[in-house]
DNA sequence: TGGGAAAACCGCCAGG
DNA sequence: AACCTGGCGGTTTTCC
């Protein structure tokens, strides 16, 4: 396994025909599950996808040598860091000792690569390493239930949600206890290769493609590939950029130039869920950051991301979030 | 918190 | 034959 040729973006979207270099930071005492979610969702060939690319995998370890896993195994790490340096995405699985401080180079080498444009992935208490590095300071992350105590204490400025599966940032993304890591990869690949591959990544591996654990889910990015000219990237980016005003399903499939029925159709299938249903979570999560940053009442806020009245934005709020909209700003005020 | 009207959803089917 | 399309209508969800 080669090193990929550096990239400056990180979305693999809009790179056709190049590759993605997905490498996982392996250390000693590391979990061989979190490495098997990995491999499994990025590392096994599919070549029964027609897709532009797939990604390309390695292991890389601080040290050279075989890794002790848990399970009392060793897992030999063909890399060095300087692997990091020409990934697109980087995994950081289950922390060994969360108590403590990664090595400087680990640190460092992340940093870097975030730096570039790399997308950074943590699994479980993988967290504890992105945030010793800094960069999840401010940012709301995820991690086990157990050690969210832990990761709040020893770094005050993450902000940990308990209750998620995953968090998407962009470049940054966090995931739960362990079996949540392949639901982080799923959305992954639904990032890069749109609901319908993720779908069929997942019936492969036998998981359901989309979980809610009746938990809440905060994407912050969730528009699916919006390729130039595709119907259905155009009324998504119509959409969000009309959430305001009232939007039915005849108005974005006028945008989008499809009958009722095709707009309904082709949306399920890119976006994995319902027009209606969509809006309304994107204007739950629109109204997120209002919450923390913006004074006005809840009322206002309901009806500034276009929800018709503030009866039907706290309860969808509260059916999305876990909590009312008040008791979210409570909890989340900009200091 | 309830319930009736309206909208959305989606399986089904016929036509291209 | 395999596929995409658009309308119908029964069921579910949202609105007020």
């Amino acid at each position: 396994m080669t090193t990929a040729p550096h990239h400056e973006t990180v979305s693999g979207r809009d790179r056709a025909g190049s590759s993605h270099e997905v490498v996982v930071l392996g250390y000693e005492g590391m979990s061989p599950f979190e490495l098997g979610v990995a491999t499994e969702v990025f590392a096994l060939p599919r070549p029964e996808l027609e897709v532009d690319w797939w990604y390309t995998f390695a292991l890389c370890a601080e040290r050279r040598g075989p890794l002790g896993a848990v399970g009392g195994f060793g897992i030999e790490a063909p890399h060095g860091l300087e692997a990091l340096a020409g990934a697109d995405t980087i995994i950081v699985p289950g922390s060994a000792d969360v108590h403590a401080d990664p090595p400087d180079a680990v640190v460092n080498a992340l940093r870097a690569a975030h730096q570039r444009g790399a997308r950074l992935v943590s699994i479980c208490s993988g967290a504890f390493v992105l945030a010793a590095t800094g960069l999840l300071d401010g940012l709301m992350a995820a991690t086990h239930w157990r050690y969210a105590a832990l990761l709040r204490s020893r770094f005050p400025r993450v902000r940990v949600d308990p209750d998620v599966l995953y968090l998407d940032h962009g470049q940054i993304l966090t995931s739960a206890g362990t079996a949540a890591g392949i639901d982080l990869c799923l959305h992954i690949v639904r990032r890069d290769h749109g609901a319908d591959i993720a779908n069929r990544v997942a019936r492969r591996m036998v998981v359901a493609p989309h979980r809610d654990g009746g938990q809440a889910q905060f994407i912050e990015q969730p528009v699916p590939a919006t390729g130039n000219g595709d119907p259905i990237g155009t009324a998504i980016a119509h959409a969000l950029d009309h959430l305001d005003e009232p939007l039915d399903v005849d108005a974005l499939a006028r945008v989008a130039h499809l009958s009722p029925r095709q707009f309904s159709r082709r949306f399920r299938a890119t976006t994995g869920t319902s027009p209606g249903r969509w809006l309304i979570e994107q204007r739950i999560h629109a109204s997120l950051p209002l919450l923390e940053h913006d004074a006005r009442g809840i009322e206002a806020l309901g009806q500034a991301v276009g929800f018709p009245s503030p009866a039907s934005y706290r309860q969808h709020f509260r059916e999305i979030v876990g909590l009312s909209p008040a008791a979210y700003r409570n909890r989340f005020r900009a200091a």
